[in-house]
Order: structure tokens, then C-alpha cells, then sequence
DNA sequence: GATAGGTCTGTAGTCAAGTACGGAGTCAAG
DNA sequence: CTTGACTCCGTACTTGACTACAGACCTATC
């Protein structure tokens, strides 16, 4: 529909695909069960080929992870990407920034409560208030 | 140890611990189970009490899973604070804190994404390269 | 043209993180 | 001193996210 180049570009096997990836090719199976990710139609009787988009793709949900959306979530996130409905994307956009920022203040807090740790590590004897867990203490209400 | 009057302040019971804390009465358990939460030694054949800081320690569990740490990693730095041996503790908040400034670099270059994509939705058309995935591009090497 | 190695499809197994449940014990109220 | 709600302990089930495997099919190489 917008690319006729792709033969070009969409020239991994499933199996050099998940390497660049860095994943298990039954791992690239799954999300395409799942529908985090399409399979390309295969060009008759023949093997399917992926590209670099691909490769981004499941790197980002990879990363994502790691930052503590579940599949589900980073499915919206894709969605959003995909931009089929403008107007909801946009209202799921807000909803998720939301989220984000509130994750983003408590990894502050943890990184400025480790940063303390370390600089202060055994000076402190016995004091009642974690640094650590205090910092998250503001998070908590919800 | 260092607190005599833990009487007046362990008065939860396990069900009122778990309700304070948001979690079920059995996830308590398998956190004790995992060396998350200690148990406290029962009064003589009878019920375990807990108190405010036990709640404090969940919450902080669950926080820090919302950030994508797992309870192997929360375990580690719940063992940080409890600052059994100092030399190590530092090596390994340090350790966890690049950990943590990654994922925070994540976060940001999701938030801007996101906030970039509240903004200008609908206005760009067919873009190839998508602000929301290329967010995560830079902290894919590793 | 056979054979080794990768792909395809579906189904089954694994691991982390809970969640549920059965049966015995405890406790507070009536 | 019994009844109902809760605790305790162990074991079993569930869910999310993979991971492995079986058996059939392509395909490049000798």
C-alpha cells in the first residue's frame, strides 16, 4: 500500500530475523499469535521474509518490558503507533502518559535513594526510615 | 533488639496487614516463603501480629515491580537495606543504580514520545520512522 | 535426488508470580 | 462451650510470557 520496495528491505528468515532481534524465533511465533506483531503474507508456497521494521519492533517491546508494561499494555502502545483511529489513539496516548510519569517518579526516587545509599552506605546505624523504601512511600497511595 | 515496644505497634493480623497493604492474604505468605518478608515468631502458640513497617515493605515490593524489577531483584535490594554487609551492599546498589538510570532514559524517551505523539497526532501521515519505537532504539544496544 | 538444515503449524511443557483450597488450630462473642 | 471468622500450613491450580517439540514441508548443496 505504501512501500513497493519492501522485496528490497523485508529480506530476513524468521530465524536470522529473531537473531537480530535477539530473541527466540518461537518468541517471534508468539507475539505474532498474539498480534504484537503481523505475519507477512508469504510470497506463494514460499517462506515468509521480515525487515528491519520488524527487528525495531520487537526490540521496543523487549525494552518495554523491562520497563514493566505487560504485553498487553505494549500492545496499546503499538496500536497507538499503528494509528488507526486518531481520536483514540490520542485519548490511550494521554492515559498511558499518565502511567509513565508516575513511573518515572518513582525511579527517580529509587535512583536518588540508591545514589544516598551508596554515598552514605555504613555511616548510618539503625535508623528506622530505609532511604529506599521511603522512596516509594509517595508512590504508594492509590 | 532495638525496639521494645514492637507490641503496641505489630497489631495487624494477617488479614489486616494484607488489606493495608493491597495484597492478598496468600501473596503475604509466598513473599515470607521467598525470604521477601520475614515472619514474625507467634506469641506461644498463637498469631502472628505485623505492623506498619511490614505494610511499608510490600508496597515497596509492589512499586518496584510496577518498574520492572523482579522479586529476585527486589529481594536484593531489600537485602541493601537491610544492611547485613556494607562493602557489598555498595557494590550492588551501585550495580542496581545503572540499572536504574537506563530504565530511566527509557522512561524519558517514552514520555516525550508519547507527549510528542498527544500533540501531533493526526498530523503527520505515514511516517516511517514512529517517535514511540524509535524512543527505545538507543537503549537496545547492550 | 537425497540429505541436512531451516520453516511452518499446532500442541505441550516451563518458570515466575501469584491464587485457591483443604483440614486443623485459635480466638472472640454469644 | 459452641459457633463463625480468621489463622496456619501444605499442596495444587492459574496466568503471563515464553520455550520446546513433533511431524510435515521447503530449499540449497553435494
Amino acid at each position: 500500500m505504501q512501500n513497493g520496495f519492501e522485496g528490497l528491505k523485508n529480506s530476513l528468515t524468521i530465524g536470522a530475523f529473531a537473531q537480530a532481534a535477539r530473541v527466540n524465533v518461537e518468541t517471534i511465533r508468539f507475539y505474532q499469535r498474539k498480534g504484537l506483531l503481523s505475519q507477512p503474507d508469504k510470497p506463494l508456497g514460499s517462506i515468509r521474509r521480515y525487515g528491519d521494521s520488524d527487528v525495531a519492533r520487537v526490540r521496543f517491546v523487549k525494552s518495554a518490558q523491562q520497563l514493566g508494561f505487560s504485553l498487553d499494555e505494549i500492545a496499546e502502545l503499538l496500536r497507538l503507533h499503528d494509528g488507526t483511529h486518531c481520536a483514540e489513539a490520542r485519548t490511550l496516548a494521554e492515559h498511558k502518559l499518565v502511567g509513565v510519569r508516575q513511573k518515572l517518579a518513582d525511579l527517580t526516587r529509587i535512583e536518588s535513594a540508591l545514589t544516598g545509599l551508596v554515598e552514605q552506605c555504613c555511616v548510618t546505624t539503625g535508623n528506622v526510615t530505609c532511604p529506599l523504601i521511603s522512596a516509594l512511600h509517595c508512590g504508594t497511595a492509590a
